[in-house]
DNA sequence: GTTCATTGTGAGTATAGGTAACAATGAGCT
DNA sequence: AGCTCATTGTTACCTATACTCACAATGAAC
């Protein structure tokens, strides 16, 4: 037998992936020193594939938090500076986020650090293991299925 | 340019893919309903790789978390049952840990249970593409330089 | 035998996220 | 109009994870 648990093999190794990579980003963006949690930052990325600010709703759902989480977040990252709540004139109950400069000053240093992170991550990679990674964690993301169903 | 910034997409897309692990683990943690959490859970699984009991200095070290954590971890699998501390003869500094009958019986639960989460995560992929992304994971795992340095 | 290193833990903190209740608002219906 | 119900964000509270710092007990080295 070559794959006496194939599946139960790779959950191994994706949850200690997934620890290190935890892990290793944190280190990363303490040493940024921006003031940004791992969670802020994440908001902040996910904040720039949007084309126009979106409702914390929006947050929530592609974040797949809760909206009180979102709340705490943009809590945070209002005080840094680095978005702003700006309320929808077209209805008084939803509440947009908006990039600051400060914001996108802010992203471009958060990019650069996650790809230093990325690339110790990667170091046993090669550039054609690195390239199949890619192609495989597409499939992985694009292939999820409906958040909470 | 074919790839603009690939160590960048592929942080993103680690990053996307290590909160979904997260949240499905947790999710089917709480399913199997052992009152085990995911850090228990992983200590439990480190547990197993060992030979003997593993003194909790060793455990902080394989876990790649401060001493003070594995603590508070083994705390809650001694009050589930599944761990028992034994102090270590030779050196009365040290306590060991031992996995009990019960706790045998809830790793093969947790088993279960992370294989199921595998399932889910993976659905996307061949076989093939999983045992591409097993080696991968391999290499990447094997690859990892020395903690904290 | 005094000094220093190892080992685990108490106390306190920060981050991440969850639930439940709620106030404000909008939408639909009669 | 009014009444009901869904949406949206938030207040208040709880849990889990992991961190620092200080410390007591022990062992090792000189």
């Amino acid at each position: 037998m070559t794959t006496p648990d194939r599946d139960g093999a790779l959950a191994d190794q994706l949850l200690r992936l997934t620890h290190r990579v935890h892990r290793i980003q944190k280190r990363h963006l303490h040493q940024a020193d921006l003031g940004i949690t791992p969670a802020q930052s994440r908001l902040l990325r996910t904040l720039a594939h949007f084309g126009g600010p979106p409702r914390m709703a929006d947050l929530a759902e592609r974040l797949e938090v809760v909206p009180r989480a979102v709340t705490t977040l943009v809590d945070g990252l209002e005080a840094s500076g680095a978005v702003r709540r700006v309320p929808d004139p077209a209805n008084r109950r939803v509440i947009r986020i908006e990039l600051t400069d400060t914001g996108r000053a802010t992203l471009h240093v958060l990019h650069d650090a996650r790809r230093a992170a990325a690339r110790e991550i990667l170091a046993p990679l090669t550039d054609e293991q690195r390239e199949v990674l890619g192609e495989l964690l597409d499939t992985l993301i694009d292939g999820a299925p409906l958040p909470e169903c």
